[in-house]
DNA sequence: CGTATTCCCTGGGGGC
DNA sequence: TGCCCCCAGGGAATAC
């Protein structure tokens, strides 16, 4: 489930494996992959062959890969999307979306991703920063990140506080594991509505995110190897530093009472029922 | 217009 | 053992 350290391990590694490289073949293994390319598969490969990778950047959860026609490779993981470099000798993936080799007969950048959330695009003049996420908001490590103007918007808004972590025009590259977490490091109910926030709080509960974040960061840089970029979420952090997520009914590590495990928006979300009180009428869902 | 809900997709896992 | 249904969840599209 990649969220913003995932999405910047991979970053990482592309940056590092394929920048500088020239595009030799593209390969659509599966339309839904790059279903967001309106022109078509076929056009998505005679644009990108001949052209030379400059650089990984990242907005959120969104990558792009910048190249020397001015255009850019855009891509969103989804929730099972991966992009490795693979040496050309190794089995395709069972799940393998879209194949690039390079002419310098190095290792290929596959996209693989089994449950097809994610895709690939070509944007049209999008190397600085592709229009297709331009409403995409900076994410919290980034240094133009604004606390001041993510305050402003939690105070015109009249919603909860969790669904603004999640809204990605207004602070991005947090999910649901994360924005459990957070809100656990903050002592503050997901339901709670955001105009109730003091400016402190609002504070404090950035600077938890930016934590989180950043810890998670740093365990994720670990599922490299020197062959291949590594997506794999599962592994490093995830068993050691959840304190919420995925942990219902066990001991909240900070007080012992049972984690709670609530429906929210087709999905779940996780708090202590101690630390993390719900608020008391307003912004009660029933 | 701003906010909330729906839908896309597949394999692992639990219940029966 | 096998089948069926639930579950995971980001974000665009749609509904309210």
């Amino acid at each position: 489930m990649p969220e913003l350290p995932e999405v910047e391990t991979v970053r990482q590694g592309v940056a590092r494996w394929v920048a500088g490289r020239r595009i030799a073949t593209v390969e659509v293994h599966h339309p839904r992959a790059i279903r967001r390319h309106l022109p078509g598969a076929e056009h998505f490969a005679t644009v990108l062959v001949g052209r030379t990778v400059l650089d990984a950047c990242r907005r959120g959860k969104y990558l792009w890969l910048p190249l020397d026609s001015g255009d850019a490779i855009v891509g969103h993981l989804g929730m099972s999307g991966q992009l490795l470099v693979q040496p050309a000798e190794a089995p395709d993936e069972t799940h393998l979306r879209v194949r690039f080799t390079f002419d310098d007969d190095g290792p290929q950048l596959r996209f693989v991703d089994q449950r097809t959330f994610g895709g690939l695009a070509v944007s049209e003049g999008g190397a600085a920063l592709p229009a297709e996420i331009a409403h995409i908001a900076r994410d919290p490590m980034d240094p133009e990140f604004s606390d001041a103007d993510f305050l402003a918007g939690l105070r015109r808004r009249r919603t909860e506080v969790k669904r603004a972590l999640l809204d990605q025009t207004l602070i991005s590259g947090v999910g649901n594991i994360y924005a459990d977490e957070a809100l656990w490091r903050a002592r503050l109910h997901g339901a709670r509505q955001t105009d109730t926030l003091t400016g402190p709080a609002v504070g404090r509960l950035l600077g938890h995110v930016r934590d989180v974040l950043g810890e998670a960061i740093k365990v994720g840089g670990t599922s490299f190897d020197a062959l291949y970029v590594n997506v794999n979420g599962e592994s490093g952090y995830f068993d050691r530093a959840l304190n919420v997520y995925g942990r219902e009914g066990l001991p909240c590590t900070r007080c012992g009472t049972p984690i709670r495990r609530e429906p929210f928006m087709n999905r779940s979300s996780h708090s202590c029922p101690r630390c993390q009180p719900r608020p008391r009428v307003l912004g009660r869902r029933s």
